[in-house]
DNA sequence: CCCTGATTCGC
DNA sequence: GCGAATCAGG
């Protein structure tokens, strides 16, 4: 394979859209994400910044120039006369104030709804319990005490894809174990996700 | 172990 | 120019 013009376009815009030196070169096949890589630094866009050489990382954000006066409290007051007044900011009813209290957090002040819901692809839905053999079920129980916990980003062609918890909330991970060879689960979730028709007929009760 | 990008250097 | 081997890090 050669760095045809369009080839050289796709790696272009995938490198762009950050994808990864070896998703890169699974996608145009014939290439190591060596290759990949070499080429990238070739084209002089090794820095994933577009056409800007110098200013290493934009990292944009919230601007946050403030030196900020993290202390709080507004002490600049031009009229200190008053202190009962209007505290310039009642911070929350706190029942117990009695904190050590670091740092106000610049940014975390943005709700930062963590659904994690993986969105998309196929993911199977949970069986039913009354669908699983009790075997089965009891293995699965054993194994996701040992789960990796991984997260949606952590997960590899290897790993163990069964979600476990309530996507809803933060407690959901993926299990995360060694899958199985050519399946996206692991030994015992490949067990309850993978039955024969036979076995799931009449389960429920 | 899996993965990431960076660099080198013979081709 | 190319990319395998290697390095350095997570």
């Amino acid at each position: 394979m050669s760095w045809t013009d369009e080839r050289v376009e796709t790696l272009k815009r995938m490198w762009a859209e950050g994808q990864s030196a070896s998703q890169i070169a699974k996608e145009l096949g014939g290439v190591t994400r060596n290759a990949v890589i070499g080429k990238v630094h070739r084209l002089g866009l090794s820095n994933r910044v577009g056409s800007n050489g110098s200013q290493p990382e934009p990292e944009d954000e919230a601007p946050a120039p403030q030196p900020a006066p993290v202390a709080a409290a507004a002490p600049a007051r031009p009229e200190p006369s008053r202190p009962a007044a209007e505290p310039p900011r009642a911070a929350e009813p706190r029942p117990a104030p009695e904190r050590p209290t670091p740092a106000p957090a610049p940014v975390a002040t943005i709700p930062l709804r963590k659904p994690v819901v993986p969105a998309g692809q196929p993911l199977p839905p949970q069986p039913s319990a009354n669908e699983i053999s009790p075997e089965a079920l009891a293995s699965v129980r054993e194994v996701e005490k040992r789960a990796k916990r991984l997260t949606l980003m952590e997960l590899t062609e290897r790993t163990c894809k069964w979600p476990i918890g309530d996507p809803a909330t933060e407690d959901f991970w993926f299990c995360g174990l060694h899958s199985m060879p050519g399946k996206p689960y692991c030994e015992a979730h490949v067990g309850v996700a993978f039955q024969p028709m036979s076995a799931r007929r009449d389960r429920r009760r």
